[in-house]
DNA sequence: CACTGGTATCAGTAAACAATGATGTGAAAG
DNA sequence: CTTTCACATCATTGTTTACTGATACCAGTG
């Protein structure tokens, strides 16, 4: 069975500023103040952009002291990574598997 | 070194909409007469999108007659799985690697 | 050649969304 | 307790972008 890409997810990450942010978490585990000497974004921007990773069950959130830090869910990208296989696979076959015009 | 996802790409599978199609696409070889029956969407707005995804490489055309087939490029998708895995895994790694409090 | 049907392009509109400034909350430091 | 700093929320603005209708194009068909 074809699971399909979770659209919430992608979506997420379509954003190029969003993109670049999962990029910097997996490297290293930030707060929102290193995020914004990164990314030279405003502290709001990127407070709003976290909120949609958050949400899309991207992130979580590792409250420290008055900072709050960031880290990757490691499953959420392995199983996109598994879901863009199977569809990759799935477009091999379908290749050859043309619907005959109407 | 960490590959980062192409945003173009990403950008591109963001719509539900397309998503959809691509998902569809990996299935059967299609024209756009088949996936305006499949998604209900009119045939305007499909072009629209299915230009999207041509430029982004995703798909690619094949005239047959007057009809115009959609493939999916497998590589692409492919290559995005392998993209996702290599994050995941550095984002495992990513964890216990906490920068310090400015 | 005229006609039909599939597809792409164009222009306009409506809706979604990213960016910004002002403000509120909550935790440490003096 | 007051100040400071990190972060979130709210309201607003401006830009993308998805959708629509009209139209042009191109291939097969009579």
């Amino acid at each position: 069975m074809l699971t399909s890409v979770d659209p919430d997810v992608i979506r997420a990450l379509g954003d190029p500023l969003r993109l670049r942010i999962v990029t910097l978490l997996a490297r290293e585990t930030l707060c929102t103040t290193h995020l914004v000497e990164e990314t030279g974004a405003k502290q709001t921007n990127l407070s709003n952009h976290m909120k949609v990773l958050r949400e899309a069950g991207i992130v979580e959130t590792e409250p420290c002291g008055r900072y709050t830090y960031y880290k990757l869910k490691p499953e959420v990208l392995a199983g996109l990574s598994e879901q863009f296989a199977e569809l990759a696979a799935s477009a091999r076959t379908a290749a050859e598997n043309k619907r005959a015009c109407p």
